[in-house]
DNA sequence: CTAAATTTGTCCGTATGTATT
DNA sequence: AAATACATACGGACAAATTTA
């Protein structure tokens, strides 16, 4: 990440010199409790920022409970900062490591052959077939991702219960959003897809012989594999 | 800066026309699932709508489950919106039954110990000790309640792992949600509240002798007892 | 294997309208 | 009535990931 050209590197000169002046001056204490800011506009003005980006400092700031704003009347400095209250325990949901997942994962994933044994019906098992030839007939590595990840939800719908289901639609919102990619994508060799495929096979055969023990096994053992896949490869 | 056409000037322009025409054609079957839809800058063209208005049908069909989007591939149909499964994923109880939800703790929460032995520390024993303290001093079933939740969140926070901790959060609001609350009030006799208290300490006597087994078998015991106490009269 | 092209994801600047004081 | 915060929409540019040549 060198600069290419000084011409057009105008990015973030405005907005992130308005948060690290807005956090000093308030943190030095030059910005007393209480103190009005400058309107929007006239901050945008002062930073050549545009008003959004000034609207996008404040509001993190004001997230923060550094800064109070009143329609109407104005912005004020509400309190400094301090960095002991910065560990919000309200919503702390932020970054569950992709360690973190697998490590739920292989233990909640074995318990749902329990289920789909006991509710399972033809229907389900017929999605979970489908899902498996789009899967193995997928040319790319996006439609195989689709299709997996279809795979698993079909699983997950199988079990009938709706707390599994969400459970495991939550994981797959982790998934997609963290900084999985990256591992996903260099973990993803021909011969381990041809691996995850035979396991995906060997697992949904097991649950249509309502097998539980097997199917257990097989999902301990996929979920091993992509485990070593991804951290120690 | 625009253009006045005439046919345009509606301000709900081309984003919701996309919307209907999507929905319509993946419900009536003439966009088989896996399909790719055109890229978004391509959408955006052949309605007349923002690349962002189009992002955000988009966004909203992708959190109903309709489609899946993947970064540097495209966008893919992922499944016929059901009126079954149309709930969000992100906090949309979706009628959990009790009995669901009870199924899926007495499979989920045994598993707990497993990572509390391992992770837990004297702080997060600290606090389940306060929180059993203050429940064995209730003077009312509210009170009571409040604190028997508290203990199960600080069992979840023991188990240092953030998804656990969501899922367990995710339980308790179903249980505050739904019509769960009539259910444990009118199954909460002294007696068995006695009972619970009991289980209390000894699960939390053998988290901190990080005695496993023992505290798993107090767990399902646990739960064992409300189920009974909830549904079996 | 490398590099270019394509696609979604994200931020920024701008513009317009609404609600509140 | 005027000033202000609030909300939304649009287009552009860059970043990250994927596919393709």
């Amino acid at each position: 990440m060198s600069e290419k050209d000084a011409s057009q590197v105008v990015r973030t000169d405005g907005a992130k010199a308005l948060a690290r002046y807005l956090l000093e001056e308030i943190n030095a204490g030059r910005m007393a409790v209480g103190l009005k800011l400058p309107a929007e506009r006239q901050l945008s003005e002062q930073f050549h920022a545009s008003r959004g980006a000034v609207r996008r400092v404040l509001g993190e700031l004001k997230s923060r409970g550094v800064i109070r704003q009143v329609v109407g009347s104005g912005t004020f400095v509400a309190a400094v900062p301090d960095p002991q209250t910065r560990g919000v325990p309200t919503t702390d949901t932020g970054a569950i490591s992709p360690a973190e997942l697998m490590q739920a994962r292989m233990l909640i994933e074995p318990l749902m052959p329990s289920l789909i044994v006991q509710f399972g019906t033809s229907l389900d098992f017929a999605r979970m077939d489908e899902c498996i030839a789009r899967s193995e007939a997928s040319l790319s590595v996006g439609e195989f991702e689709h299709w997996d990840g279809a795979l698993h939800e079909a699983l997950a719908v199988a079990t009938h219960n709706g707390f599994f289901r969400q459970i495991l639609t939550f994981a797959t919102q982790v998934r997609e959003q963290g900084e999985w990619g990256r591992l996903k994508q260099r973990s993803l060799t021909p011969e381990r897809r041809a691996q995850y495929e035979q396991q995906h096979r060997a697992l949904v055969d097991a649950l249509k012989d309502r097998d539980e023990a097997t199917a257990k096994q097989v999902i301990e053992q996929h979920l091993q594999q992509i485990q070593k896949n991804l951290f120690n490869r």
